[in-house]
DNA sequence: GAATGGAAACTGGTCAACCAATTTTATAAA
DNA sequence: TTTATAAAATTGGTTGACCAGTTTCCATTC
């Protein structure tokens, strides 16, 4: 009883054309291709592609005019919590480290012996993953959103999740993926994994954010080997996340 | 030049329907009734109230299945890219702690000077807000916003506008609203922000940090005693953030 | 040459008919 | 009676044709 999720055709179309808009360089106000240029240009009907644009208009990213056609919509009264705008890898990262590590301190106050009882699982999966040689990241992933869990916070879990989506999203990430995966970092970072579990362990705030700060840290550090791009605004800024019970 | 919004016609029917769903005491599971059904009973074509549908199923409300017919959807696997979640205003505040303070730490080593003028201005909208008794919160918002454009990072922006949003989406905090606009407890929050705004004049980004997570903690006590409700998993839970360039 | 009017060529909006997957029903076999 | 099977009815899925506003452009007029 797994979810099969069929996925509605008009909602594959809305993704590609979504993905055109983010990728495409279109600006606000620009005129978006039309109904039936696109249901042309994919061999559809018309009313598939209006679907389509129904959907893309609901998320923000269209203004549908009858009689003159449609435009990307205006930056500002774009659905603030649906826009997939394709964001670098090094901002992803930067506002990973600022969110990620604020929350692993604060998950060392409130995680449960279960919650690390579920974390151990998780790291495990990790290592046989890379042991297999799997390309998969899913556990890299679930070990992130369990210590958002840890906080028990939805809207935390729900921030963290967001920046997986984007980062799923990025071009550019997608560029790196390979050869990321390809590497052997993957060992680096479940080492750094195991030390962020460990502070977590030991309820220790100030040490579980640091290490996350400083696993993502060494992942941006290999993401700017790999893609020679300089980094000069975020160099030498270096956190120490300082926690104080009373 | 205003926007002259045109309602497009699915979404008037998708809003007549949202509503029928709402009073008519579907639950979740429950039967819908077809798009045939409900295009005979307004008179109008099927491809319409298929739009409809579309918008419904977007928004969480129906699930839609081919050869089947369309149910209220269940509460819980809401489409995650759309959940418009109602989170209770404590949630939010904690994250808005976690992450808008961390921000405002960074934010002050990445801060120009034209950036400082522009908080300026917004402040003395907030004070002359205050001083007309407006009720409009948007120089608050905007205020928050722009340290996080300080930052220059658009995925700390987005994750900011997007705890705005589920802030405004969120029915616990429209009941409080009133009773805290009504209130003084503004200028207090006035203060606050001059206070932030002068850390990060000051480039002193452990105080900026401090001075963020005060300013919520503050408006999290108020809502506090407005309320009435207890967090004792929060209470006594001390931040310090503290960061030193190497 | 500039201003005006209107036709023609766009655009999205709406519709009814047909297609395909699912569910229900009827029937026959065990 | 129960089960298996297939046909029929019902559902959403898809299509092409036509309707109704907008824009474009050209002939007309001043």
């Amino acid at each position: 009883m797994t979810s099969d999720v069929a996925k509605r055709r008009y909602q594959e179309i809305a993704e590609l054309l979504a993905r055109r808009i983010a990728e495409e360089g279109y600006k606000p106000g620009d005129k978006f291709p039309t109904e039936r240029q696109i249901s042309l240009e994919l061999g559809i009907s018309r009313s598939l592609v209006r679907e389509a644009f129904i959907v893309l208009e609901i998320e923000g990213y269209l203004d549908v005019r009858k009689g003159s056609g449609s435009y990307v919509a205006d930056g500002e009264k774009i659905s603030l919590n649906v826009q997939k705008a394709d964001y670098g890898p090094f901002e992803l990262l930067q506002a990973r480290q600022l969110l990620e590590s604020s929350i692993a301190g604060f998950a060392a106050q409130t995680i449960t012996k279960s919650d690390i009882v579920h974390l151990r699982e998780t790291l495990e999966l990790e290592r046989r993953a890379i042991e297999n040689g799997e390309e998969d990241y899913a556990a890299d992933r679930l070990f992130h959103l369990q210590i958002a869990e840890a906080t028990q916070n939805s809207v935390l879990v729900a921030q963290v999740e967001d920046l997986w989506t984007k980062r799923e999203n990025s071009s550019m990430w997608a560029r790196l993926h390979d050869r990321i995966f390809d590497l052997s970092y993957r060992a680096k970072w479940l080492d750094d994994h195991a030390e962020i579990l460990e502070a977590l362990r030991h309820r220790n705030s100030d040490k579980a954010g640091q290490a996350m700060w400083q696993h993502l840290e060494n992942v941006r550090r290999t993401l700017l080997e790999l893609s020679d791009v300089g980094d000069p605004e975020f160099d030498g800024y270096l956190y120490t996340p300082a926690r104080a019970a009373p």
